[in-house]
DNA sequence: TGGACTATGTTATAACGTAACACCCGGTCA
DNA sequence: TGACCGGGTGTTACGTTATAACATAGTCCA
């Protein structure tokens, strides 16, 4: 079981066993697709999994290149584009960022949670909001992007504007 | 009334008179909140209603540099951040693009089927599809980003892949 | 007619993203 | 074994999207 995953909220009980228990699902994952996560990947995926925020392409990088492993572009997108298309990250369109998949282990059509005060992004499910009204216009649904922005429980204790 | 106006689905009757009539409410509106829809704004509202399809920022600056209107891409950002303002523009946050209001009456939290094949945007409501888990989380919502991709009714006959 | 405010014009640059090609490395197959 | 093949990474160069900051001009009103 995953329980220390993040899971529809903003608190996971233990973010180390959270990390440690993310890979191994993302190691299970890329052995069944028979893809590759090297070392960058995996790296990359560890330093969004560091953060319950979204980091841009750039601030990846720029990790990256404290470590010494890489420092142009590509570098990073290339590396966010494989998690990506593979389930172990989402991309944050309202915000150019990227955020490390909650629920790495289950197909889902995930929806976010964006804090505009602390920046963290909870991941959540969506049901399926939008089938009603692509129904009604005849319309075939192939990807949604749900996002909320607000304030997460903590930021609205006096943190909050 | 404004029965012409797109509202829900791909097509709109008379897009003419659906351009007429969404200038007519954007005057009332801005008239109302004691705004001032000054030609550069205008301009750019009728350019964005004479397309169903999204239109960046620069494409929309393009059109206002062949009319004399503006060139630097300030003026393009300024105005379209005007009308997102007034509700009498969208911001699609998966296109980098912007889309004419097809409801400026009516205080809505918008939702979009942006078919991939032809680039056509509809607007439609979301209901409240992120409350439920939202509340869950307990994040307070501010603004909510809901955008489906997908092929709208004529490009899944034949024209779609 | 001058002050306050809003809008527009302009420069410069920041932030985000990708095409294209070079190189490397591991596997395999003649 | 060495030729090739494919995926992954390194790099250059550039394209696209967006904004800060300051200058100028129009509008309103006392």
């Amino acid at each position: 079981m995953q329980a220390s995953i993040r899971s529809g909220g903003f608190a996971c009980g233990d973010h180390a066993a959270c990390i440690r228990t993310a890979i191994g699902v993302a190691e299970a994952r890329c052995e069944a697709r028979g893809v590759r996560l090297t070392a960058l990947r995996r790296r990359v995926l560890e330093i969004l999994l560091e953060s319950h925020a979204s980091m841009g392409a750039y601030d990846v990088l720029a990790r990256l290149d404290a470590e010494g492993l890489g420092s142009k572009p590509p570098v990073a997108y290339r590396a966010l584009g494989f998690l990506v298309d593979h389930g172990l990250a989402h991309r944050i369109e309202r915000l150019n960022a990227y955020v490390a998949c909650a629920r790495p282990g289950a197909a889902h059509d995930p929806a976010f949670l964006i804090c505009r005060a602390c920046g963290a992004v909870a991941e959540t499910t969506s049901g399926t909001a939008l089938s009603r009204p692509a129904a009604a216009a005849g319309f075939m649904i192939e990807q949604t992007v749900l996002e909320a922005e607000g304030l997460c429980p903590a930021c609205q204790q006096g943190r909050a504007s």
